[in-house]
RNA sequence: GGGCAAUUAGCUCAGUUGGUUCAGAGCACCUCGUUUACACCGAGGGGGUCGGGGGUUCGAAUCCCUCAUUGCCCACCA
């Protein structure tokens, strides 16, 4: 078998992808394997990759891989979300362009074109997906609208209102006026903007008085049913009891007392509008005003708006501002920082509103859900102190507005009849309904036709907080064999921007339909932004096309890239040079690869003691890095594992251990050797996979002729051995002798083709072992022991050793005599300071013994090498 | 307004219980080098008052206080 040159990213990427899924290594049935399960954070159906799912996915995929190799039956379930706002919202605006709007539309032929828009660009993310290598169950990919997930969220809404958990409310919700929905708290997102304060006088009925009411929102006067005022303001104390006449509108308003007023803002007077503020319907409450609601579900002003009727709410906020300053009424505009909500999906500004909605009671959810994450850590957050944000949360959570005045979801399973507003019915079925409701009224008359089934959708959350019992059925079959096997799962994968959206409302559905935890660990991955840390959006053009960056470095390389810069828990600063880095690597191990396979293999010859020894090291050290990579998993640090693997393969393995073992030129290596340079070689890949799963395959085939049964994704991962940490520090000593030699070397020009002779003075009695290796590293023709220092050489030390190298006529005494009392002078001052704390008789009694024997030693062997100095000094 | 986190080399970050291996890694940079895997490379090298100030301690990047800067989350001041 021929070995190309270069390695050929794109073919090879993509025949390992269609030879996994032609055998099916993805898919996972419930065995007596140990399962180890994740399920996606479903993207929108109709989204596309961009650089945050690369991330997430390949950190999951990560995971995943380990654990097949680990001997787990490995299931990673994917899935799409159908989104229901932003879906909604890009259909709506698709059919605008076809110049059809969506209030001519029923609503099977609104969904009917929703459907359409999802079947084509559905799924397109999670072809996407495969490009990058992730290994899902797509024999089980989910849509949070198939049939079978549809109806798990209605079971579940049913039993939680037949639980008493979901009530219909009137209260005052966000209303998103370009989207024409509620939304719920979490979906509003506060933006600091520059407002006005506008100042503006109402007349005080039957006098000539007038009082100045400070606002934001000047076009709601026309909603005003009070003036409030605080009752201990002297400044009003005359105004008690009075009325207050609005401006344009004349209407006579009550001037009402309430502590809640803030004497120090504004002019210490409110304006009160319950229709369109939560504040104010508060205080509305409290005072009995009436309430007037001034706006139009698209937030144009209705008949309440006088001759502003049928204008936006923001062309009347300027136009009204005009006609109370033309009236005398305006005193004066400031500017004025403040936060506006706004809609998470349109951006629109949000509109407090009353209405009729559905909510979910909080309180006795969030109970379980927190004594898991904070009291029995059942459920592991990282990083932990997110516990802090989920707690916080938890703790101040208000009832869940969970209905949305959307057509593309699941629709409310609730059913009205009667009255049409208050006489409905929860049930899973039209006839469910209809039955309920004739034993509800005792009227057996009432007919199908005459219940109708509430308009609005649920919420998004509303089906996705059940995916993790959901994709496995166990909403509708509790008792299966799936859920039963695979639930709880292992870890969730996602950004903390949604640990209120979904993760804490998955827990939540955990405890409360499985009495179980949905997952054991979640793992928050950080947001990817640019080098100059601005989050990768659209809109900015500063995020790569994720797949031209796969077709550019491999979906290997760029899989690195990405984790490269991803510290845990922090924001990832994207930078394309680190694929570039995951691509080097790439062909790093390829050459290294090429390297091996070009030797010529020789079961005559007998093993060298340098590649005895060689391999002995690499052992340990390979040992040693199973042991650091399961403490770097064991906390997350995905990152760190990888470089880990990175550093043992680029040098321990190819600078170190290949160079080691290596024949001479055009000479066969011992058959001994070979075979276990193959075995490190397949080791080396083992715990290279999860990162880079195209390449490791590639090579893994091209070491040996496999079956499938035998391939890489599904080996068994290296067995944990004896580290012989002695034997790893004797080489670190060796290594440093090498690079004293080549150090020797550079400085004098002398090239690595001409052999050199060597002398040690063995002042350490260290171990010979490694001689074989360093006289091949360094191309010396035998090293030497001498007991005195050798004349007419170049030395250098490691410890108190000193290493000679003869050179005749060559030295430059002057220079070498320098070099000697630099370091004399930088080990006398290193000796100071640790006698000084070791004459600290204060050190002595409080330090712990082994720091001492430590800070002993130090003083030992700096003495030790000072003499060793001072004697080549003398002899100069 | 409240809370959380961060601040260590040019950049991105490690640094666990205060002391061993504490000032580190990768990249970038500089020098030398085409020796028989790899220039997407090899061998070397330089570079940091650990954000400022104060304190505790025999000893502080690490613990405490304080200030500064940045990021995130939460919150109904019109």
């Amino acid at each position: 078998m021929t070995i190309p040159t270069k390695y050929n990213v794109v073919a090879v990427e993509q025949k390992w992808y269609d030879y996994w899924m032609k055998h099916n290594y993805f898919h996972s049935e419930p065995d007596e394997r140990e399962a180890y399960a994740i399920v996606i954070p479903p993207p929108n159906v109709t989204g596309v990759l961009h650089m945050g799912h690369m991330l997430n996915n390949t950190i999951q995929d990560v995971l995943i891989r380990r654990a097949r190799l680990k001997g787990y039956n490995a299931c990673w379930v994917p899935g799409t979300d159908h989104a229901s706002i932003a879906t909604e919202a890009k259909v709506v605006a698709k059919l605008k362009d076809d110049g059809i709007e969506k209030a001519d539309l029923t609503r099977d032929e609104f969904l009917k074109h929703a459907w359409q828009w999802t079947d084509k660009h559905g799924g397109i993310i999670l072809e996407q997906l495969k490009k990058l290598g992730a290994s899902c169950d797509w024999q089980r990919t989910k849509f949070t609208m198939d049939a079978d997930l549809s109806d798990a969220v209605q079971k579940v809404f049913v039993d939680l209102y037949e639980k008493g958990l979901i009530y219909r409310g009137y209260r005052m919700v966000n209303w998103d006026p370009v989207a024409q929905t509620t939304l719920s708290d979490e979906e509003v997102i506060f933006e600091e903007k520059q407002g006005n304060l506008y100042y503006v006088n109402y007349k005080i009925e039957g006098t000539n008085e007038k009082l100045t009411i400070a606002t934001t929102r000047p076009e709601t006067i026309l909603g005003d049913t009070a003036i409030c005022i605080n009752p201990n303001d002297a400044r009003f104390e005359h105004l008690k009891g009075k009325k207050a006449i609005v401006p344009i509108s004349g209407r006579v308003i009550p001037i009402i007392e309430d502590e809640y007023v803030d004497v120090a803002f504004g002019t210490g007077c409110l304006k009160v509008t319950p229709a369109h503020d939560q504040n104010d319907k508060v205080l509305g409450e409290k005072h009995h005003l009436e309430v007037i609601d001034i706006f139009n579900d698209d937030a144009t002003l209705n008949s309440f708006g006088m001759h502003y009727q049928g204008k936006d709410r923001f062309v009347v906020r300027k136009e009204i501002t005009k006609e109370l300053d033309q009236l005398g009424s305006l005193v004066k505009v400031e500017q004025h920082l403040h936060k506006v909500g706004t809609s998470e999906r349109t951006k629109a500004v949000i509109e407090p509103k009353i209405s009729a909605q559905w909510f979910l009671k909080m309180e006795d959810l969030v109970k379980p859900a927190l004594k898991a994450v904070l009291e029995d850590q059942e459920i592991k957050l990282f990083p932990k102190h997110y516990n802090n944000t989920y707690r916080h949360w938890l703790e101040n959570i208000r009832d869940w507005n969970i209905s949305r005045q959307l057509w593309w979801g699941h629709q409310i399973p609730a059913y009205f009849y009667g009255d049409g507003v208050n006489d409905f019915v929860v049930a899973l079925s039209k006839e469910e309904a209809l039955e309920k409701a004739q034993n509800k009224t005792k009227d057996k008359s009432l007919k199908i036709e005459d219940i109708k089934q509430d308009n609005d959708a649920l919420d998004t959350w509303f089906s996705s907080w059940l995916w993790p019992i959901s994709v496995f059925d166990g909403i509708r079959n509790p008792d299966n064999t799936e859920i039963n096997y695979y639930y709880p799962t292992n870890d969730l994968v996602t950004g903390p921007d949604i640990i209120f959206f979904w993760v804490a409302r998955m827990i939540f559905a955990g405890y409360e339909f499985r009495k179980e935890k949905p997952f054991t660990n979640v793992y928050f991955t950080g947001i990817v932004r640019d080098k100059q840390r601005r989050k990768m959006s659209k809109s900015l053009g500063n995020s790569p096309d994720p797949i031209a960056l796969i077709e550019k470095y491999g979906a290997d390389g760029v899989r690195v890239g990405m984790l490269l810069c991803s510290a845990a828990g922090n924001d990832l600063l994207f930078d394309e040079e680190l694929c570039a880095q995951g691509r080097n690597f790439s062909s790093k191990i390829w050459n290294a690869f090429r390297l091996v396979k070009g030797w010529e293999v020789s079961d005559q010859i007998a093993q060298p003691k340098a590649a005895k020894m060689a391999i002995a090291w690499y052992q340990s050290k390979f040992n040693q890095t199973l042991i650091d990579l399961e403490k770097s998993f064991d906390q997350y640090r995905i990152s760190e594992a990888l470089m880990t693997i990175y550093k043992l393969i680029w040098d321990d393995f190819s600078s170190w251990f290949l160079e080691m073992v290596k024949p001479a030129y055009q000479q066969p290596i011992d058959k001994q050797t070979f075979d276990s340079v193959i075995a490190f070689f397949e080791a080396n890949l083992k715990i290279l996979h999860p990162y880079m799963p195209f390449i490791t395959e590639e090579i893994w085939h091209f070491i040996a002729d496999r079956t499938p049964a035998e391939a890489l994704i599904v080996a068994t991962y290296p067995k944990q051995g004896v580290v012989d940490t002695q034997l790893i520090e004797d080489f670190k000593t060796a290594s440093e002798v090498i690079s004293g030699i080549r150090n020797i070397r550079k400085d004098k020009n002398i090239a690595f083709k001409n052999q050199i002779e060597f002398l040690v003075l063995n002042n350490e009695k260290s171990t010979t072992n490694f001689d074989a290796i360093i006289a091949k590293m360094g191309n010396i023709s035998a090293i030497k022991y001498v007991e005195e220092k050798v004349e007419g050489a170049l030395s250098f030390r490691v410890k108190s050793n000193e290493y000679f190298i003869p050179m005749t006529g060559a030295i430059d005494v002057a220079a070498e005599k320098e070099k000697l009392e630099e370091e004399l002078t930088y080990i006398q001052g290193f000796l100071k300071s640790v006698q000084k704390k070791l004459s600290n008789e204060r050190f002595v009694s409080n330090a712990p013994e082994q720091v001492i024997a430590s800070e002993r030693k130090k003083e030992a062997d700096a003495l030790a090498k000072i003499e060793t100095i001072k004697a080549s000094l003398a002899g100069m």
